[in-house]
DNA sequence: GCGGCGCTTGCGGGTTCCCGCAAACGACTC
DNA sequence: GAGTCGTTTGCGGGAACCCGCAAGCGCCGC
C-alpha cells in the first residue's frame, strides 16, 4: 500500500511521516510532495491514500484534490490543517465527490486522534471530519445560515475596520451595495439581541457572533490584515 | 518530594497526575485539590511544588497564588490553563514575587512540552513561560501599551457589540467616560492604519487588532459574551 | 490654602452608519 | 414582449459615533 503527504512545511512533513509509520504499519510505501502541483501529478502514479495540507504556496490542498477527485474519484484523502473557517469550508464542501471517503484534522488535534483519521479514513475508506469542522458544515449547509464568497469578503473587510466607503472601493462595488451585504450578514449572523429592549453596534456584533460561532477565526483574520496592507501599500 | 496538583475539572486532574509520574519520578506524594481555597489549605502542608489551573469556580488560581506565595514565596507554581488574554495575565504579573520560581503552560501545549515545564519548574525552579503569553506579558510591561482593567473591560463590551449606551449603563460610567476610554484603547492598540489617506472605522479596528496582537482572544470572548447574557436577563 | 495634575462629564458639530423606499437593470418564464 | 424575481444603486433622514473644548471634581505636594 502506498500513501502520498503533501505538506509544505519540511516541520510537518516529518511529524506526518512518522504518524504513518507508526499508525499504519501496513503502508510500504510514501510518497511526498511539497505543493499541490507536485501533489497532483505523484497522485498519477496512483496512489489510494493521500494526507495533505490546505494552504500551500504553489497550489493550494482543495485545488489539488479536486484534480485528485476528478481523475480518481475513490482516492481518499485526509486534510490535515490548521485552520477551521467558512472560506477553505465552503470550497471543500463542494469538491467532495458523493460517495468518496475523506476525512478533516486540525493540526492542533493530538497525535492519537491524527493516528485514528490515518487509520479509519486511509486504511478503512471511512468518512471522519472533526467535531468543530462539522458543526460549520451543518452551518453551511443551512443556506440561511451560509456565508457566500462576497458576504465573507465584507465581513473580513469589515472585520478589520474598513468603513463602507473602503470596503465599496477594494471590492468594486457601491456603498449602498456593501451595506446590503452587512444586512444579509446581520441577518445570518443573528446580530439581534433577543432582548430587544437596548440597542447593539450591529458592526461590532457581527463581527463577535461570526467568531463565537466559528465562522470567522483569528487566524483568517490575520491573514486578510495582511493582504489587506499589501492592497494598501499598492492601491 | 511532594506535588500539590490544584485542577477543577477531573478529567484533567487525571491527565495532570499521569504527567506527573511520567515526568516526576523522583516525587513521592501527590496531593491533590479541586479548587483554590483547598489548594491554599493544602500548600500550608509544606508543599514546596504546585500545578494549578487558574480558572476554577470556588477560587481562581491567582488568588489562591498569591495567598500561597504570600505565606511561602519560595513555593513554585507552575499554572497551566486554557487562556491566553489579558486579564488573567494582568492579575499574574502583579503576585509574582521578585524571583520566585513560576512557570505558565498552555493546556493545549503537547504533553512533552508540560513534561518539560514540570522538570524546568518545579524541579529545577526555574521560569518558564509560553512564548505566546511572554509576548503578551512584554506587551504589558510597555504601559504605553497594557490595557488597564476598565479599558479591557469596555474592549470587551465593544466587542461583543454593546454601544456606548450600554456600555456606560452596565459599567456605571456616563456615556463620556466610556468614549474616553473608547479613545485610549484606540491609542494603545495602534488602531490608525499607517496609509493616512482613507478612513477606518475605529470600532472595528480596534477589536481586530486586539485579536491580532492577542491582547483578546475568542475564549474570553465567548465567557464575556455568556456573563452579558446573563447581565441581560437579569438587569 | 492653593496651584497643578489627572480623571470625569456635558456640549456641540462633523462624520459615519443603518435602513426604508423606489428606480434601474439583468435573467429567466410563459 | 410582458411579467416576475433577484440584485444593484441613489436618496434621505434618524441614530450612533468620534472627538475638541471647557468646566467640574478629588488628590497630592508645598
Amino acid at each position: 500500500m502506498k500513501v502520498l503527504l503533501v505538506e509544505d512545511d519540511p516541520l510537518h512533513a516529518a511529524f506526518l511521516r512518522d504518524a504513518v509509520d507508526q499508525a499504519l504499519p501496513e503502508v510500504e510505501q510514501v510518497l511526498t510532495a511539497e505543493n499541490g502541483r507536485e501533489g497532483e501529478a505523484m497522485a498519477r502514479k496512483g496512489v489510494g491514500a493521500v494526507v495533505m495540507d490546505l494552504q500551500m504556496k504553489e497550489r493550494n490542498g482543495i485545488d489539488a484534490a479536486r484534480t485528485i477527485w476528478s481523475e480518481r474519484p475513490e482516492t481518499r484523502i485526509l486534510f490535515w490543517s490548521n485552520y477551521a473557517d467558512e472560506a477553505y469550508l465552503r470550497g471543500l464542501s463542494r469538491i467532495v465527490p458523493p460517495g468518496s471517503p475523506y476525512g478533516y484534522v486540525l493540526k492542533t488535534a493530538p497525535v492519537q486522534r491524527l493516528h485514528l483519521a490515518m487509520r479509519a479514513v486511509l486504511i478503512e475508506g471511512q468518512v471522519l471530519v472533526d467535531r468543530e469542522i462539522h458543526r460549520l458544515q451543518q452551518r453551511q449547509s443551512r443556506p440561511a445560515l451560509a456565508l457566500n464568497e462576497s458576504e465573507y469578503a465584507v465581513l473580513l473587510d469589515m472585520a478589520l475596520g474598513l468603513p463602507d466607503r473602503e470596503i465599496a472601493r477594494r471590492r468594486g462595488m457601491s456603498e449602498r451595495t456593501v451595506q446590503n451585504r452587512l444586512l444579509s450578514l446581520y441577518d445570518k449572523l443573528a446580530v439581534d439581541l433577543q432582548n430587544a429592549a437596548l440597542g447593539v453596534n450591529k458592526r461590532n456584533r457581527a463581527v463577535a457572533c461570526a467568531l463565537i460561532s466559528g465562522a470567522l477565526n483569528v487566524e483568517a483574520l490575520r491573514i486578510a490584515e495582511r493582504e489587506m496592507q499589501d492592497w494598501l501599500t499598492r492601491g
